[in-house]
Parts: structure tokens; C-alpha cells; sequence
DNA sequence: AGCACGCCGACT
DNA sequence: GTCGGCGTGCTC
């Protein structure tokens, strides 16, 4: 009799054996369904083994294999077994994260037979290509086996047409596309580009805020090769695809495609390995492309491709201009230029953006008297003042409060907001340009891709002269009329513990100001700043993302950090700070790391955010300046972690990769 | 990760 | 006298 060795969903590195009365090597890949210590389980077939070597008294019998769907493609389990090693996850947990739930359901609701079916679209004539774009698919070679592109164009520059024209080309050799982009919710006129592209084709959207229902019909519909196209958020990467011809990776330097809990991967690294495993083209899209990735363009690695002009020649990158805040008079933190700015907009009926990337009304509420503040009782964090709803909100664990009307520890009256959010500068524009129509766009006033939508609407229909809000305004629209973004409170970024702050405020400061003068209107950028003579912002004014990235991977370098240095963090979290540092110190002590002369362990230290949720925590870096070393230590490492004999109200993970600190 | 078994504190 | 805390060990 065959023996299954079968993948489930546990945090455990092995696989587990059951005979079975009848099975074939063609059952790789499928689900089976097993029984697990005291109840029933759904795993997956990794292999089928003769067992006449196997002591089959110990094991237990297989359930039903499960033939009805179709096993999963080895590539896929090639794919899912990578992320396992690379990642130090366990095998059955990446592939069973992979799998709508539906399927996972050991006892399995009959299926209701749905068909995946485009809502009707007019067909979108394909606009005229620019000569930068018409060079840039010209060297694109999809016949090529595997090729990595990094798309480097500016705002507005035409890149989704690219995709369009690649996507094209891929479908009409009969291939499927998986196209990633880092948010869905927020950028859902791509889904309808795409959709009003190919109208013939069938294209499915895969991501996290779908019902179970349409998830797992859209997972099958890529699954069979029914589905042509597949648009989706990090989660897609793990998608099977017979077909797949081309990855495309929109906003590829977006963080979103790292995933912050469970298994923390990079989609968009992971999407690289399985487009290099299934010997297809990828490209990365991005203007302002991670550092990673613009160093692998400089090597050569990837083929660099640019578009450095935008698409509509009408539409002049906006100035930037820095307002020294050092010798200004400032209202409520808006300095009087940008207050004469914005006058000028309302004048002429076109639209202001004012950003600032603090929700809430105010950062903390505090004492005078006393210097009693609002701290969250469960974080080493302030609560944030929300007057919009009276209340005081941790942004971390979610801890609400009313707002005290005196101070709780002395009494007195005298408790002031300090700071600014986007509540309290939309109040204030609000008073000082009293006829405005004002709109607050943030995780506050949007929760909803319905709300979403319908914020999109009112702007686009001209509802609003000045825009509030914070990064969410940021993410890739056309805002016609807009022709002014004004940038508050960026400085914090500068000079920020995590020394990736810099590149992502410079992402996001270039996202913002391409929102500015997209159509015939010429656009302006104010950005106000105590340092105007930082490098980052005469970057920006310069609109030359290929220096300041050349200046921080020269940093980069003679300070020995990533992309020229590898790193796994190990994060442990317990009630007691101490608990959690001595567990790290005790995985820094292991024997293993003394054998591993090619990888450094720093101090165990509290992190940035020391307490999150009456859980304190504490993490461990550990660095290489060779992937492989740090790769051939991270196994080792984590299984002797692992069994490090730890209190159990102790958590911790590895995390390879990390991007925060 | 669950879920059992197993040995020490405050209660119907 | 028991209910229940979570420490430790196992899952084919």
C-alpha cells in the first residue's frame, strides 16, 4: 500500500505519513483529507512513496483524497516550498495559506456551480503610444525565458499603458497575466482600465477584502486557466496559474507587499523567484523604485527602463518649491504663502491638496500644570485626539477614551491638544477660507471602498476646492483640476530612528506632488520645512529620484546596510520587557551562532515601539554580507531557537527581510 | 498552532 | 474536599 507524506496547516517543519488504500504519484498536489490527533483535517499530497520502507504500524489511514479539484501543478508546490525555505515558514502553512478557505473546510458545502462573468465594459480603444513608451516595449522580449524589468517612469509618464501593451502581447500567445498592485481598494480605476482594455477577457481580482464566495470562485477561475488576467494584492502571488506568461508588479517600491504578520514575505520578491522558477518576464513598476531594486537596475540584474516624460506633453512635471518655515509666520502651522496659494486656486476655481500625514485632531492632548499627557495605557504610545468624535484613540492597539474635561492626574482645567492633524488643519482652513468647500480624506472620514468611491466622485465632480488628508490622497489618481499640493509636518521624516524613513518620505512626497498639474494646468508643490537644505527636498525640487537614490545606495554601502547587507530580525514579545530580552539573549548565545562566521548578531534591544497591546517587545538583528550565508544560518538558527525552553506567554518570529526597525 | 495530561491555589 | 491555573509534550 502507498504511504501519502502530507503538508498541514501547522507551524511545524515536517510533513506527516498515512497509508492509503489506493493512491498514484498523479495525486501530488491534491487535497486529502486525514485524520489529525483527535479530529479530521484537510492537508495537501506532497508525495506518494512505495512502503515497503515505512514502519506502516505506526500510521494512520487516509481519508478521501479529494479528486475534484484538480492537483495543484508542481511549480506551485516548488513555488510554495521556496517561500517555506527562504522565509523559514513551515511548507504546509505557505501552502495551505495559499488555498481559499472554502477548500480547506473538512466537511465541504456542495458546490454551488458560479461563473465568473465580467460586468459588460465598453472597449477602451488603446491610446496612441508616446516614443518612450514604444522604445520601452520594444525592449521587452516575452519570449524571452525568464527577464527581470524594472519600469522607472515619473508620474503620469503612461506606465499602466505599458502594462496594458505587455498584457496584450501575453494574452495573445494564450498566456495569463497576474498583475500585483498594493492596494486594490484604492486604486480601482485600474481594475476598470483593465477591464475596459479586454473586455472579451476574463479578468478576476484576488484580495483580501473579497467575500469568501467570490475569493475562492476567482482562485478556481485562475486555477482552471479560465481566467486570463488576474489583478490582485500580495496574496495573488500565491496564486496557481498554468498559464502564466507575465508578472507585472505596479508600485513595486509600495510596502503593502510585505506582509506584516504570519509569514512576513515580500510579494514582490517572491513574484521575481517565480517568474525566474517558471523561466517568464517580470515587470517592476515604479517612479520612485525601492533601493533594492534600483540597485539590482544599476547591476544590471534587472534591465532598467525609463519614461521620463509624461504621457500628455501638455502636462509639466509641477514646480517644487521649499518654504523656509524658520522665518515665517505660521497660522495654526500653515505658513502665509501657502495661505496666499491656496486664495489663488480658490480664485480661479481649480483645487488645492494640503497633506499631511497625521490623522486625528491633534497627536496627544496634554497637561500644562501637571505635564500630565494622553498615553495609551497599553503602548508606549500617545493617544491621539479626535475632537471629530470626542474621543482619544491609540493608533496602535485601538484603545479608545473620551476626552477628559480636566486633567486627570491634577485637576486643572488648562488641557491643551499639541500638534496638528488633518482634523485640526481642516477646521482651521475651514475658518479661514470660510466659503470653501473643504474635504478630509483619511483612514477616518474613508473606511470603505464605497465611501472610497464616492470621495473619488465628489472630486472628480468638482466638489471640493481643498483637499485635506494624508497618504491615501497620495496613491495613483488623475485629480484634474488640482494644480497645488501643499506638504505640512514632512521634517519628522528626516531625522526618523528607522533609516528607511528617508526613501519612503521621498516616495511618498513624490507620489503626493504628482498629484499636482496632470492636464493643461501647470501644478505647484509648497513644501514646508525648518531644513531646506537637506538633500531629500532639493531632490524633489530637482525631480531627480535617480540622484537621491545614487546618494542613499552610496550611504548605504560605507554604512554596510541593505541592499549591500542581508538581514533576519528575531522579534520576541512578553508581559516583561526582561523576559523578552533574555529570550533573545539566549538565541544569541546559542551554539550555532558561534559556527556561522559569516553572520553578525547585534544586542537584543526594546523595540521602536516597545509596547504594543501590553505585550512588550524586543528584537535581535541578525546581518550578513552574503545571502547565502545568512540563508545556510537562518534554518539552523531558528530550529535551535525553537527549542529554547521559553515562558509560554512568550511570542516570537523571524523575520527575513525586515523593512521596519 | 491546538489539545491533551498533570500537578498546586481559592472556592461553590 | 473540587475547579482551574498554565507548564510540557505530542500530533503520522
Amino acid at each position: 500500500m502507498p504511504v501519502l507524506r502530507v503538508a498541514l496547516d501547522l507551524p511545524l517543519h515536517r510533513l506527516f505519513d498515512y497509508v492509503a488504500e489506493s493512491a498514484s504519484p498523479e495525486d501530488v498536489g491534491c487535497l486529502v483529507r486525514v485524520p489529525f490527533a483527535k479530529g479530521e483535517r484537510v492537508g495537501v499530497i506532497v508525495e506518494v512513496v512505495d512502503a515497503s520502507a515505512w514502519p506502516l504500524a505506526q500510521l494512520k489511514m487516509a481519508g478521501d483524497i479529494l479528486r475534484d479539484l484538480p492537483p495543484l501543478p508542481g511549480d506551485f508546490l516548488a513555488l510554495c516550498e521556496f517561500a517555506s525555505a527562504y522565509y523559514q515558514a513551515a511548507f504546509g502553512e505557505v501552502l495551505l495559506q495559499a488555498l481559499p478557505a472554502g477548500l480547506k473546510r473538512v466537511a465541504r458545502p456542495a458546490r454551488r456551480s458560479g461563473r465568473t462573468t465580467n460586468p459588460p465594459e465598453r472597449t477602451a480603444p488603446a491610446p496612441e503610444l508616446t516614443a518612450e513608451q514604444s522604445v520601452v516595449l520594444g525592449a521587452i522580449d516575452l519570449q524571452a525565458r525568464f527577464s527581470a524589468h524594472l519600469l522607472y517612469g515619473v508620474t503620469g509618464s503612461g506606465k499602466t499603458e505599458v502594462y496594458l501593451r505587455l498584457i496584450e502581447r501575453t494574452l495573445a500567445t494564450g498566456e495569463q497575466v497576474l498583475l500585483l498592485v498594493p492596494e486594490i481598494n484604492l486604486t480601482p480605476q485600474l481594475e476598470g482600465r483593465v477591464r475596459a482594455r479586454f473586455p472579451e477577457r476574463v479578468v478576476v481580482s484576488l484580495h483580501s477584502e473579497l467575500a469568501e464566495a467570490a475569493r475562492e470562485r476567482n482562485w478556481r477561475a485562475a486555477f482552471a486557466g479560465e481566467a486570463d488576467i488576474v489583478l490582485g494584492t500580495r496574496l495573488a502571488i500565491f496564486t496557481p496559474m498554468p498559464r502564466l506568461g507575465l508578472i507585472v508588479v505596479d508600485e513595486e517600491h509600495d510596502s503593502s507587499f510585505k506582509q506584516q504578520d504570519g509569514m512576513r514575505y515580500s510579494a514582490r520578491d517572491v513574484a521575481v523567484f517565480r517568474a525566474h522558477q517558471r523561466g517568464i518576464p517580470i515587470l517592476l513598476g515604479s517612479a520612485t523604485p525601492s533601493l533594492e531594486s534600483w540597485a539590482n537596475a544599476q547591476s544590471r540584474r534587472y534591465a532598467l527602463l525609463t519614461l521620463s516624460a509624461r504621457a500628455n506633453p501638455e502636462a509639466k512635471l509641477p514646480a517644487v518649491h521649499l518654504l523656509d518655515t524658520r522665518r515665517m509666520v505660521l497660522h495654526d502651522g500653515v505658513s502665509e504663502p501657502l495661505i496666499a496659494a491656496i486664495s489663488a486656486r480658490l480664485e480661479r476655481g481649480e483645487q488645492s491638496l494640503v497633506f499631511l500625514n497625521r490623522r486625528g485632531y491633534a497627536p496627544v492632548l496634554a497637561c500644562a500644570a501637571c505635564g500630565w499627557v494622553s498615553r495609551c495605557r497599553r503602548c508606549a504610545a500617545n493617544l491621539v485626539l479626535h475632537l471629530a468624535d470626542r474621543r482619544l484613540r491609540c493608533h496602535h492597539c485601538g484603545f479608545e477614551a473620551r476626552v477628559p474635561k480636566v486633567c486627570p492626574t491634577c485637576g486643572n482645567q488648562d488641557i491643551h491638544p499639541f500638534g496638528r492633524g488633518t482634523q485640526r488643519l481642516e477646521v482651521w482652513l475651514q475658518e479661514h477660507f470660510p466659503d470653501a468647500r473643504i474635504l478630509r480624506v483619511d483612514r477616518d472620514s474613508v473606511k470603505s471602498r464605497k465611501q472610497w468611491e464616492t470621495m473619488l466622485d465628489r472630486i472628480h465632480g468638482g466638489d471640493a476646492d481643498i483637499l485635506v488628508g494624508t497618504q491615501m490622497l497620495a496613491k495613483g489618481h488623475d485629480f484634474p483640476k488640482l494644480t497645488l499640493v501643499g506638504v505640512l509636518g514632512a521634517d519628522a521624516a528626516l531625522f526618523a530612528a528607522d533609516w528607511r524613513a528617508p526613501e519612503r518620505l521621498f516616495a511618498q512626497l513624490m507620489q503626493v506632488a504628482g498629484r499636482a498639474g496632470r492636464a493643461e494646468l501647470m501644478g505647484e508643490v509648497l513644501i514646508q520645512t525648518q531644513y531646506p537644505d537637506h538633500p531629500l527636498y532639493a531632490a524633489l525640487v530637482g525631480h531627480d529620484y535617480p540622484g537621491f537614490a545614487a546618494a542613499l545606495l552610496r550611504e548605504r554601502e560605507q554604512a554596510g546596510f541593505p541592499p549591500y547587507a542581508f538581514q533576519a530580525m528575531l522579534r520576541a514579545e512578553a508581559p516583561e520587557m526582561a523576559a523578552a530580552i533574555a529570550f533573545l539573549t539566549t538565541a544569541s548565545a546559542l551554539p550555532v551562532v558561534r559556527d556561522h562566521g559569516g553572520v553578525v548578531l547585534y544586542d537584543p534591544v526594546p523595540m521602536k515601539l516597545s509596547r504594543l497591546a501590553n505585550r512588550e517587545r524586543g528584537q535581535l538583528l541578525a546581518e550578513s554580507h552574503s545571502r547565502p550565508a545568512l540563508q545556510a544560518f537562518l534554518p539552523r538558527w531558528r530550529e535551535a531557537v525553537e527549542a529554547i525552553k521559553a515562558p509560554a506567554k512568550l511570542r516570537w518570529h523571524l523575520e527575513v527581510d525586515p523593512l521596519e526597525f
